[in-house]
DNA sequence: GCCGTTTTCGGCCCGACTGTTTTCAGTCG
C-alpha cells in the first residue's frame, strides 16, 4: 500500500501526541503538527510530489529535516522517531487523550502512576476508585473520566453536517437575540467558514453585562447539559449531543470577538504572529498597542489594522489567504445571487418526489432561467431509471412544457450511468436528443485506482458528455471517494470540453473545496448542480455555493452563473477541443 | 523543529474555566 498523505498527517499527529506525554519540547512537536497540518492540507499526493523531483522544503513549517523524514517514511513505511517514541511510550496512550478533560499531563501520571495504557483500564481504575489515590487527581476527576469515557461509547465523536447543525443553531440564535441584554449575537467558527460539518457551534454575543448574559443562556430549553459556565464563557450540550460555546463580550470587541471565534486556528495563529511581528497583541478583546485599543469593533478595522484587507470567513484556512490577501489577490468569491440556473434534478420519472411541471414552477419560483432535467438511465434500478422509450417520452413532455414558460426554460439531460468498461447506459441515439449528457458512478465503486480512472476516462472521451456528476462519489462521514488519478480528470475534462460538478447535496459537496480548487487551478469549469429530488431540495443550491467559495471559485468559474445562451453555446454538442 | 519587516539565534498565540489547590496546573478552544 502506497504512503498517503493522511498517512504521513497520522504518524506525525501521534508522534508529537507521544513526545508531548513524554514532555519534549513543546515547540518541537508543535513543528510535527505543524508539518501534519501542511501534509493533510496538499491537494496532490506527497509520493507523486517526491517522484516528480519537488522539495518539501519549500511547504511551509517543513524544513529540511522534516523534508528528509517525510522522504524516508514514503520510502520505507517508518518514521524513525515514531519508532523511537513508541520505545519509550506505548503507542496506545494517545488514545487516552481522545477522552474530554484528559491531556499529556495526566495521560503521563496515569501512565507513570498506575501502569495505564488504554481507555479501558483507565476506566477500571476508575471504578475501582484508583484514580483519586493521585496526585492532582480527586474524586470529581475520577467521576468526570468515567462520565466521559461512557459518553464517548454511546456518542460517535463524529462531526456534524452542517445543514444539520443549521437547524439546531438558528432557533438557538433567534432565542439567544431574544434574551435582555443581547446586543449583538452571530455564528462563528466552522459553521460561519461554511466547511461540511461542524465539530461544535461557536455563538458570539456582545453585551453591556456580559456575567449576566452568559449565566442567562444556560436556560434555553433544548440544553441537555451545562459543561461549564463562567463570567464570559458558556458551553453547553444540546439533547442532539451538539456541543455550543457561548462566549460573551464587551460591544466593542464584537468584530475581534467574532474574527477570532471564526478560526481557523491556523489562520488565527498565522495573523496574531503578523501583529506580533507589527507590535500588536491580538486577543478575542481586540488589537493593542501597549494596551491601547488600535481595533476591534468590527472585522475590517482588525485586518485594516494590520495592512489587510478584510477575507471572507470561507477563505480562513491558512492556505494562501493571507499572502493572497497581502498580494491584493484574494477571488472575487461566487455568490447566491451570481446562480442563473440548475443543471441537474430529478422528477417522478425516476427517484424524484415532484412532477416535470412542480420542478419548473419551483425553479422559475427561485428566479432562475433555466433547470436541466436529468433523470437516471436504466442501469439504476432502484431509482427506476429512465430507458430509451421513457425517456423520449420525457424529452417530448419537456418540449410542450417549455411552451408554457416564457422566462424559464427547461433543458433536456439525463444523468447517465458510466458503466464498469467506461461504456455509457444508453444509446447514442436517444443522447443526441438531450440538450447535454450527465455522466455518473453509482456502480462499482470499490475498482482499483488505474482501472476506476480509465473507466471514467473512457466516459469523458464521449463526444456527448458535458458533466461529470458527484465525480468521487464520496458520501461525507460514511463512505470515502472512489479512488481516481485526479490529475488526469481534470486533464480529460479540459480536453473534451466537460464541466466537474460541484454536487450540492449537504451529505455529498463532491468535488470536496480542495479538490475543486486544484480543478479551478488546472482550468476546469466547474458546475453546482443541486441533484434535487424535490422542489425543497433546490435550495442546496446554497451549500454548492458555499462550498464553491471555499475552492476560491468566482462567478466565471462556474458553468451555471452563465446566461441561457452562453449556456448553450458551452454545452453543445459535438464542440471540439479548443473551439 | 521551523523561521526571519528586530533576529541565522532566540523566539515560538492567548485567555477562560475547573478542580485541587492554598496560589495554580491542566485542559480546552
Amino acid at each position: 500500500m502506497p504512503v498517503r498523505n493522511r498517512d504521513i498527517a497520522n504518524a506525525f499527529e501521534t508522534l508529537a501526541d507521544l513526545l508531548e506525554i513524554g514532555e519534549a519540547n513543546p515547540f518541537r512537536l508543535r513543528a510535527y503538527r505543524n508539518a501534519a497540518s501542511t501534509v493533510r492540507d496538499q491537494s496532490r499526493p506527497i509520493r507523486d510530489m517526491l517522484a516528480a523531483g519537488e522539495d518539501l522544503s519549500e511547504l511551509p513549517g517543513i524544513g529540511d529535516d522534516l523534508a528528509g523524514q517525510i522522504e524516508r517514511y514514503v520510502e520505507t513505511g517508518h518514521l524513525a522517531g515514531l519508532d523511537a517514541a513508541t520505545d519509550r511510550l506505548p503507542a496506545g496512550l494517545t488514545a487516552l487523550l481522545d477522552i474530554n478533560g484528559i491531556g499529556p499531563k495526566r495521560a503521563h501520571a496515569l501512565y507513570e502512576g498506575l501502569g495505564i495504557t488504554s481507555v479501558e483500564a483507565l476506566a477500571k481504575a476508575a471504578r475501582d476508585q484508583r484514580i483519586r489515590t493521585l496526585p492532582g487527581f480527586g474524586e470529581k476527576t475520577e467521576q468526570r473520566i468515567l462520565y466521559e469515557i461512557d459518553r464517548q461509547a454511546r456518542h460517535s465523536p463524529a462531526r456534524t453536517l452542517l445543514a444539520d447543525a443549521e437547524e439546531m443553531a438558528e432557533p438557538l440564535l433567534d432565542w439567544i437575540r431574544q434574551r435582555s441584554g443581547v446586543d449583538q449575537a452571530a455564528i462563528a467558527g466552522s459553521y460561519r467558514r461554511r466547511r461540511e460539518t461542524v465539530g461544535d457551534l461557536d455563538v458570539v454575543v456582545t453585551a453591556g453585562d456580559p456575567a449576566t448574559v452568559s449565566r442567562a443562556v444556560t436556560h434555553y430549553d433544548d440544553v441537555a447539559e451545562v459543561i461549564s459556565s463562567g463570567e464570559t464563557r458558556t458551553t453547553l450540550r444540546l439533547r442532539g449531543g451538539l456541543q455550543v460555546d457561548i462566549r460573551v463580550v464587551p460591544d466593542g470587541a464584537y468584530g475581534a470577538a467574532m474574527h477570532y471565534f471564526t478560526g481557523s486556528r491556523d489562520h488565527n495563529i498565522a495573523l496574531r504572529r503578523r501583529a506580533q511581528a507589527r507590535g500588536f497583541k491580538l486577543n478575542e478583546y481586540g488589537l493593542f498597542k501597549d494596551e491601547q485599543t488600535v481595533a476591534g469593533d468590527t472585522e475590517e478595522s482588525v485586518y485594516k489594522s494590520l495592512s489587510l484587507p478584510w477575507i471572507a470567513p470561507e477563505l480562513r484556512e491558512n492556505r494562501g489567504e493571507i499572502e493572497a490577501a497581502e498580494n491584493d489577490a484574494l477571488p472575487g468569491l461566487i455568490e447566491r445571487q451570481d446562480i442563473r440556473g440548475n443543471l441537474h434534478t430529478h422528477t417522478t420519472a425516476s427517484d424524484g418526489k415532484a412532477d416535470l411541471a412542480e420542478m419548473a414552477e419551483a425553479a422559475q419560483d427561485r428566479g432562475w432561467g433555466y433547470l436541466g432535467i436529468s433523470d437516471h438511465s436504466r442501469a439504476v434500478r432502484v431509482a427506476h431509471g429512465l430507458d430509451s422509450d421513457r425517456l423520449a417520452r420525457q424529452i417530448d413532455e419537456i418540449d410542450a412544457l417549455n411552451e408554457r414558460f416564457d422566462d424559464l426554460v427547461i433543458l433536456k439531460s439525463c444523468e447517465v450511468d458510466i458503466l464498469s468498461d467506461g461504456a455509457l447506459d444508453l444509446p447514442d441515439a436517444i443522447l443526441e436528443r438531450l440538450d447535454y449528457v450527465i455522466g455518473a458512478i453509482h456502480s462499482d465503486l470499490a475498482l482499483a485506482r488505474r482501472a476506476q480512472t480509465e473507466r471514467l476516462l473512457e466516459a469523458m472521451a464521449h463526444p456527448l458528455m458535458r458533466i461529470i456528476a458527484h465525480p468521487t462519489g464520496r458520501l461525507i462521514g460514511q463512505r470515502g471517494p472512489i479512488a481516481l488519478d485526479l490529475d488526469r480528470v481534470f486533464e480529460a475534462a479540459i480536453d473534451n470540453h466537460i464541466a466537474l460538478e460541484i454536487n450540492a447535496q449537504p451529505k455529498r459537496l463532491d468535488l470536496n473545496d480542495q479538490d475543486a480548487r486544484a480543478a479551478r487551478d488546472a482550468g476546469v469549469m466547474l458546475v453546482i448542480g443541486t441533484d434535487a429530488h424535490s422542489p425543497a431540495q433546490l435550495d442546496f443550491m446554497r451549500h454548492g455555493v458555499d462550498q464553491a467559495r471555499r475552492a476560491w471559485l468566482s462567478a466565471s468559474d462556474v458553468l451555471n452563473t452563465r446566461p441561457v445562451g452562453d449556456l448553450r453555446k458551452l454545452l453543445a454538442p459535438g464542440r471540439s477541443a479548443g473551439g
